[in-house]
DNA sequence: CATCATTAGCTATGTGTATTAGCTTATTGG
DNA sequence: CCAATAAGCTAATACACATAGCTAATGATG
């Protein structure tokens, strides 16, 4: 029986992909072994379980989105930079629906790097969020305000949630205008 | 063998407290079953499928959430039927989080009753905004942005996705706040 | 180059899930 | 009171994740 010469990271790697083709919750073994030449049980020699191997999934996912964000935002400050940071949150869930589902799971609070990741995120917007002069709790405010945002449109975008016709991109843009007025004109 | 008198509405309704129990994912066949005191084919007498099962969930979850949004805003106008909308909204998804995670999924296109709750959810929002004068596509872009804004938030707090030990209420208030702020400036 | 420890990948198996087929019997309408 | 309907059952299929234990390919070492 010849060897496939699978390691982890070869393994990961494609349950993202499988992951971005068929959607995150059917992504089974099964398929992703079929897809890696492999029996089923022979992933085991890789991975601990399919829930970590979604932890990993999730935490990857995390890992590059912040870096989108944070290629994205760098070189530009206030309005801009959060003009630019949104679009590439939104191109990048887009372009990975799967990995994208991943980082909708609570990071376990036992993992160190799972909730080290899950801050960077947190810290990127912050840093973004430095040219509004706000206080540091209306700077956590306004970092939640701009996820919930981010993370609701683009997850009802993806679920076909947007029933009408009008033009999704479009509204888009107006919303994160209209989130950059009111950090503008911050009040609490 | 006596028999345990379901019905479709019976078994329905366990399986939304059920969810609301142990979570959406972990609604099986077998613990609503067992929840009910019955063998799990017995269950196909009165539902067609798994899957059909969490579609009714899906569409009587989101006629409840606009009902309960409907009933907040009543008699209130402008600004202070936003703020009752959303702490509605809030408020019941986190009280039952399985059928809130039911109103995820996105709507049979060929289920014109699924579709028609959907939209349902959508009107009451408009009909919310309609004090703030603005025209029909930017209500519509409004609409979408509250939407966004409601489920991004929710969905993040129901994961725990809101790590920092910060007051997620007041975080809550003042994201609100914001909302109505850009309502009351909105430009594009 | 030969040997040996390591380990990738296998088969076989167990448990859990959704689902269908076909039987039995409780219930209800005539 | 009897017959049609249908509720609930057992048995069986198909597929998922997961573990145990075997075999053989690999890589390190003498």
């Amino acid at each position: 029986m010849p060897r496939a010469g699978l390691t982890a990271a070869i393994v990961v790697e494609q349950a993202e992909r499988l992951a971005d083709e068929v959607g995150l919750g059917n992504l089974s073994l099964a398929a992703l072994a079929e897809r890696l030449g492999v029996r089923p049980p022979s992933l085991y020699k890789h991975i601990a379980s399919h829930d970590a191997l979604l932890r990993m999934l999730e935490t990857s996912a995390r890992f590059d989105l912040a870096e989108t964000m944070r290629d994205a935002a760098v070189g530009r400050a206030g309005a801009d930079a959060v003009r630019a940071l949104a679009a590439a949150y939104r191109h990048w869930a887009l372009e990975h629906p799967g990995r994208y589902s991943a980082t909708l799971r609570a990071p376990d609070p036992h993992d160190r790097e799972a909730v080290s990741t899950a801050e960077r995120t947190v810290g990127v917007i912050l840093k973004v969020l430095a040219d509004f002069r706000l206080s540091d709790s209306q700077a956590i405010d306004a970092t939640r305000m701009l996820r919930s945002m981010l993370h609701g449109f683009v997850s009802l975008e993806a679920a076909g949630g947007f029933g009408m016709p009008q033009d999704v991109e479009s509204t888009f843009h107006v919303m994160i205008e209209a989130q950059i007025t009111a950090l503008e004109h911050w009040k609490a």
